[in-house]
DNA sequence: GTACTGATTTTCT
DNA sequence: GAAAATCAGTACC
């Protein structure tokens, strides 16, 4: 099933934990694209690192409305990241999705990214958003109630997670502040993850 | 295998 | 004007 509303209202913390072994999907005409999550990272009020740090611009402005919007942006001049807003409403924060395990879709993955090395389809925040296409016209999406969706880990049943996956909470990478806040998190293991 | 660099543009100072 | 929640290619072990 689609998360709810209501599973973007629990705090960050632990959303970012609960929303591994979950799945992206992104329904278009040209096809559906699916992967798991398997790493991600949580965004959180008086967090330097965090967007939403310094109040409301036009950039962020998504971050600091209701939950459960994808607040999506573009980055070194070619990249988008995606996010799930989460916590209260108004706190700017969100969790960034980072790495995808690929699930559906992966002839068009494979197409769109060039390659058809697995684990190079969605391993990073820039090539995750690459395979499901992903775009600034995606932000401030509904994540209950568009084209782009995140469902429960144990909906899609010809693709259950490998029993006994542990979660492995450590700080985040490819910030500058606030690096020492163990705010990443991510699956034990996982082939898929952007870096161990 | 690891290390370094260039691409490219929006955003805020 | 500098920095940025990145990636791919190249060089060199």
């Amino acid at each position: 099933m689609i998360l709810p509303r209501t599973f973007y209202e629990q705090d960050t913390l632990s959303a970012a934990r609960d929303l591994l072994g979950c799945f992206l999907v992104h329904r278009e005409e040209e096809g559906t694209t699916i992967g798991r999550i398997v790493e991600n990272e949580a965004y959180v009020e008086n967090d330097q690192a965090a967007h939403s740090y310094g109040g409301v611009t036009d950039r962020n402005r998504v971050l600091f409305g209701p939950p459960g919007r994808a607040y999506v942006f573009f980055i070194y001049g070619l990249y988008c990241c995606v996010n799930a807003v989460t916590g209260r409403e108004g706190k700017g924060e969100a969790v960034l999705i980072r790495a995808l395990e690929p699930a559906d879709g992966i002839g068009l993955m494979e197409a769109r990214r060039k390659t058809d090395k697995l684990t190079a389809l969605c391993s990073g925040p820039g090539k995750l958003t690459q395979a499901l296409h992903i775009t600034m016209e995606d932000n401030g999406l509904s994540l209950t109630d568009s084209p782009l969706q995140i469902w429960s880990a144990d909906s899609i049943a010809r693709y259950q997670p490998p029993p006994g996956d542990q979660v492995v909470q450590t700080t985040r990478i490819g910030i500058s502040k606030s690096t020492d806040l163990p705010l990443r998190f991510y699956i034990r293991g996982n082939r898929f993850i952007s870096k161990k």
